[in-house]
DNA sequence: GGGACGATCGAT
DNA sequence: TCGATCGTCCCC
């Protein structure tokens, strides 16, 4: 992706990543998946986000650098969640990345997942388990092997990056509404900073 | 130094 | 609907 992409404001930018692919290159080999699904957070105002009110300790330290980086955090002491840092420097702000459609290394992503994907009589592969591979921010953490070693990571260049989209995204395509899991967040629960493709399978909650 | 909690997941 | 599970952060 071109660096000039992450000049953009966190909303726009939430918009125009549906339909782009994040890849990890790893020694196990390439993993990459289409974005269909992803969150805008918008410190220091917005208060579900981890840098609000300017929050600044060592997990959000990197949503006041430059954006184009990867902001990750652990949750619920199991699960990884992978963000985009957005806005200029000392702006914290970030977008995450909550489903997509796998594109390359299925194999290796269900071996991480600890997923078996049955074939069905002609070849095709059962999209149930297939679904389960990356429908949701810790799921694909996990298909694409990534960790917390990538906190900060520039997502201009390999290991981990963004590249345009094979299929362009239409309006028509896009939906918006509440934002998942935030119930604590009073009037920002009902911000529509949630954007997927409409009716993709692979979104996390339909 | 201690304790409460969470931008989730999977089984029930 | 509920339990798992632990690093982070805030408070004492």
């Amino acid at each position: 992706m071109d660096p000039t992409f992450f000049h953009q404001s966190t909303l726009e930018m939430a918009r125009n990543l549906l339909g782009t692919e994040l890849v990890h290159e790893s020694r196990e080999g390439k993993a990459s998946g289409r974005i269909v699904e992803v969150e805008a957070y918008r410190g220091p105002s917005d208060k579900a986000a981890h840098s609000y009110s300017n929050r600044k300790t060592k997990r959000t330290r990197v949503m006041f650098g430059p954006p184009g980086h990867a902001y990750l955090f652990r949750i619920y002491g199991m699960h990884i969640c992978f963000n985009i840092v957005t806005a200029p420097a000392d702006h914290p702000e970030a977008i995450l990345v909550r489903a997509l459609e796998p594109v390359e290394g299925l194999s290796l992503m269900a071996k991480r997942r600890n997923i078996h994907l049955e074939t069905k009589a002609d070849g095709t592969l059962k999209t149930t388990r297939l679904k389960s591979l990356t429908n949701g921010p810790g799921k694909l953490c996990q298909a694409l092997g990534l960790s917390m070693n990538h906190y900060g990571a520039d997502l201009t260049r390999p290991p981990l990056y963004l590249r345009p989209g094979s299929h362009s995204v239409s309006q028509e395509d896009l939906c918006t509404g509440p934002r998942i899991n935030i119930d604590y967040a009073e009037e920002a629960r009902f911000f529509p900073w949630r954007f997927w493709l409409c009716s993709h399978p692979f979104v996390s909650k339909p």
